[in-house]
DNA sequence: ATTGACGTTTACGTAAACGTCAACTTAAAC
DNA sequence: GTTTAAGTTGACGTTTACGTAAACGTCAAT
């Protein structure tokens, strides 16, 4: 089947990140690309695991974290209680995911606050200036 | 009026952090407790900043942003031009909430998969334990 | 055949966000 | 009156997440 595979610097314009950057996503264990001599070839699963990390970040995880995210793609691996940490895991994650739901909805009534605070002080500026 | 005041340990308890944090979050100007001769006495404005700080945190705010976010409390002190800086800022912040909601929501379907792909390896690790 | 773009490794540097002493005051408790 | 508990200020250490630079290989184009 032959599934798509990207260069390095594939990722990195994709993604506008640098091609260091995802070596060290690789020497952290997050990417796993398949070597062709020296260099690397991702696949479509590095790519999708890139993503994961990347939206990991803007979410505030760590590498560590979103490496367990990762991991828990192919449950596989995992004997009993390995799987049921894995899904204590899970709702840890979906907590935190809620109490950042509860901190944007706070976090947006305050900007529309901060917004009026601002338009009614330019008023004021404006006032004076004329 | 004589509002309401906390001492820093106060303030390390009802949030979980350590005195050195809060004492750091001061020298990195978040804070500005006054001084009763050494000792620092809290506002309720100081615990509203770092309130503020501490959600940030969570949504993966460097505290230089959260300093930001502080400062478009009072718009008192800007001139037209700062005025329309912040309400820039205050959008940019908006584009990226939106962006941290669709990624929590995203994050959310993924945890839904992982926790089902999980309870099917449990069911067919228990067949085996049997 | 050399230039330029891309790839590699190794190693050290750095900014952010605290933690961890050490050494000292001050206030409260016994 | 002296432990003891909580406060203070440095100063240095640590972890995370890369940046940066050196030193080199590979290949395509001029």
């Amino acid at each position: 089947m032959a599934s798509k595979t990207y260069t390095i610097r594939d990722l990195a314009r994709e993604f506008d990140i640098t091609t260091r950057t995802i070596r060290f996503y690789e020497s952290e264990g997050l990417l796993a690309p398949r070597r062709e001599g020296q260099t690397r070839i991702y696949s479509e699963k590095d790519r999708v695991n890139l993503k994961l990390v990347l939206r990991g970040k803007r979410l505030g995880l760590t590498l560590a974290e979103s490496r367990e995210l990762i991991e828990m793609y192919d449950p596989e691996h995992g004997n009993v209680a390995q799987l049921q940490r894995l899904l204590e895991k899970i709702s840890e994650r979906r907590v935190m995911l809620e109490q950042q739901l509860a901190d944007i909805r706070l976090m947006q009534t305050e900007l529309d606050a901060a917004e009026e605070r601002c338009l009614n002080a330019l008023q004021k500026a404006r006032q004076k200036e004329s």
